[in-house]
DNA sequence: ACTATATGTTGCCTTAGCCAACAAACCTTT
DNA sequence: AAAGGTTTGTTGGCTAAGGCAACATATAGT
């Protein structure tokens, strides 16, 4: 979209007053209990250069909002009075779904971060859009069921294996799920009654690992993940999500690397998804499915020729889309999740020198390459930030919604 | 670097407080006049949002800064009151060097955009840094004699065909020039006593088409440029520039798209800057040098079939690593620069359709490509940007330089 | 117990931007 | 030419967010 080359502010608009800057510091101090957890009001007072009393203040209003809570200090340690400590309310929370083609798993997260509930629902076969909403609003509705009367809730947040035309909340194309221009968000949105926020997956693990996890704190990352469905990516740069015009961007397992023919399944050809393929270690193992612990042990401790060709020729491929990566993004940390885990723990050297031989010298000299560290939990908490994220924004604005118990 | 995740503002400080309000008034204000350089008050109010008086206030304090002008209209057109016209000074200068093999370009920018005077220096031979900080320094000698005593100097930008450590302005590796880990920002700043900015040369193309040019106002746009030395590139991603860890960013020369073992100038095997090579069209052309519109005659008017068949060649292997970069980024347009433009316009088409065919529907259904606009002014522009950067960001905190006249 | 140190609290102050009323400069209509 | 409508600039006073300084409070060390 066309704008100003003026930089905006928070508001989307170009002035600040008085009020831009409230909600600015109450944003900050929202987002530093949320990220951090728990934060004493002088490391507030310390990181936002604010003033004691206005600190005092802002946690004040966080407080009525019913966004923080203050406990006194649990174990005082060092000189001087003990500073308040300030901790992100569990009070308020967010639902997370994730459609798969074997299930649909929901799950609740409260503001500070937790995971208090998922529920996998196994699916017999691949579910429409319709069937998907039906099925996670069902399970959102028993969740709720589980919350307290006097919870809030901001919203859900949704991850889709696919293309996400994230303005409108639209699947464009969800090749595993056989989704195509699917409105997903205003669907779930009209069923469940609440604000819903859809983006791609990995775009979606890229966010929450340098939000909790490996990348944290890192101004510069590039996220790859592979699963059966194939490799999705997604990036930081400059401490911002590459999003694209239109929430496409990031698909970095769909760039060419090679001269090879083999086509992706989005049907291109020589792609680095082409040749760091699941399905082809799967099926030197003999196995017809596994989770990547499964085929993790597999890989660590094969003794098959083949199997090491394989997994030595993938992982030059993997190094070669990376180096390409290192060259255009110039990142700090690079995440690896999946079963790509998996090949870089096999071979971490080889891996290693693919980089390096690909790369110019001056990108690739402090990059670090590691495993994410999220788990399980990975998208159930990056689909929750997606439905706290306006709430960090501008925390006095927050619309929630009440969990209304059913009689 | 590793930082806080919560977002800073652009005091590099957290909270905001009334000083910010202001110095991000003030920072909008003369960043509107610059980009667009003639700017109504009544516009300014419409843009920001902030009330008539205050913008009076804001205006009053940039031209007692010397960066403003009010002059009433010159044609009053429409109903009510004619508001102000408010435009950049041309108190206010910047230089702009731009070391090549051949020769050094040094020119003058005011911070209303014009270029005042370029001085282009022959080189026999390639020249090394100190010659080169030497050269810039007597033309920017000889360009300030040109300057009136009442005129202020923000600093130097410098362009450089290789790869830039922008935290610290060493050129870490340039190629063509033969320059290693050489230190100019700091060599030049001495021998000239003034703020030194020194960045990779496609950086500040992509910056400056952005700002001025052919992807102005848009918010992610790809950069692609090339020239005798190889392929250069830069993204403009979520409207902030694609820097990386340490500014190396943007290299999308030096990305791998086929399997070919033909090598860059940087050594890198199958990239892009190994397949489309401006010598390589020299050479069947017959020619030994030639500028891009030379070039370009012989391009557009050739009925050779070898020529053709590079050509094609060469339109395929672009239309490929383009198509990788739609996927990556998802942007609004990409800017196609130096001999770029020639293969875009002699056939669009195919061009068009080998992007196609490489990236996602979703991701290129939107995208435009085009070529610059900037011509012979692009780094002169740019590269002034970044001498006017700090300015732009902190008005009444800037520190300018005066002119010395020599007696 | 006393001191040093760090943090919370309180009341007052400063100031950037807002507001409303009025003035000024333009266009249109009569 | 005068009057009315419209838009913008100017002025004086107002509002409120954050700073400040003094004091209160809670810890550690001696």
């Amino acid at each position: 979209m066309k704008s100003p080359i003026v930089p905006q502010n928070i508001t989307g608009v170009l002035g600040s007053n008085r009020d831009v800057v409230r909600q600015h510091n109450l944003s900050i101090l929202l987002q530093m209990i949320h990220f951090y957890g728990t934060v004493t009001r002088s490391q507030m007072a310390a990181a936002t250069g604010l003033n004691r009393s206005t600190i005092s203040d802002l946690v004040a209003e966080l407080e009525q909002l019913g966004f923080a809570t203050e406990t006194v200090a649990a174990s005082a340690s060092g000189v001087g009075r003990p500073s308040y400590v300030v901790t992100a309310s569990t009070k308020v929370v967010a639902f997370a779904v994730h459609p798969e083609v074997d299930a649909t798993t929901v799950g609740v997260v409260t503001l500070s971060g937790k995971v208090l509930k998922t529920l996998r629902v196994p699916m017999s076969e691949s579910p429409t859009s319709a069937v998907s909403v039906q099925t996670a609003a069902a399970a959102i509705a028993e969740l709720k069921r589980g919350l307290d009367a006097d919870q809030k809730i901001a919203g859900i947040g949704v991850a889709i294996p696919g293309q996400v035309r994230v303005s409108d909340n639209v699947v464009r194309l969800a090749p595993q799920l056989g989704w195509v221009e699917q409105p997903f968000g205003s669907m779930l949105s009209q069923v469940s009654g609440l604000p819903v926020f859809v983006d791609n997956d990995a775009s979606i693990g890229c966010m929450a690992e340098r939000n909790f996890g490996a990348a944290r704190g890192y101004l510069d990352v590039v996220y790859l993940y592979a699963g059966s469905g194939g490799i999705g990516g997604g990036a930081i740069v400059n401490g911002s999500q590459l999003r694209g015009a239109s929430g496409y961007g990031g698909e970095l397992g769909h760039v060419r690397i090679g001269g090879s023919n083999e086509k992706d399944y989005s049907g291109l050809a020589g792609t680095l998804e082409s040749m760091v393929r699941r399905d082809d270690l799967l099926h030197v193992f003999k196995m017809f499915s596994a989770t990547d612990e499964e085929l993790d042990v597999e890989i660590q401790s094969t003794k098959s020729g083949e199997a090491k060709k394989i997994l030595g020729a993938q992982i030059d491929a993997l190094g070669a889309g990376i180096s390409s990566y290192v060259n255009i993004f110039n990142p700090e940390v690079i995440v690896l999740a999946g079963f790509l885990t998996s090949l870089f723990n096999y071979d971490p050297d080889r891996l290693l020198a693919a980089v390096k031989q690909g790369s110019l010298n001056a990108s690739s000299e402090r990059v670090v390459i590691r495993a994410g560290e999220l788990g399980a939990d990975l998208l159930m908490i990056g689909s929750a930030e997606l439905a706290f994220k306006p709430l960090l924004e501008n925390p006095s604005a927050a619309a929630l919604s009440a969990v209304k118990k059913s009689r």
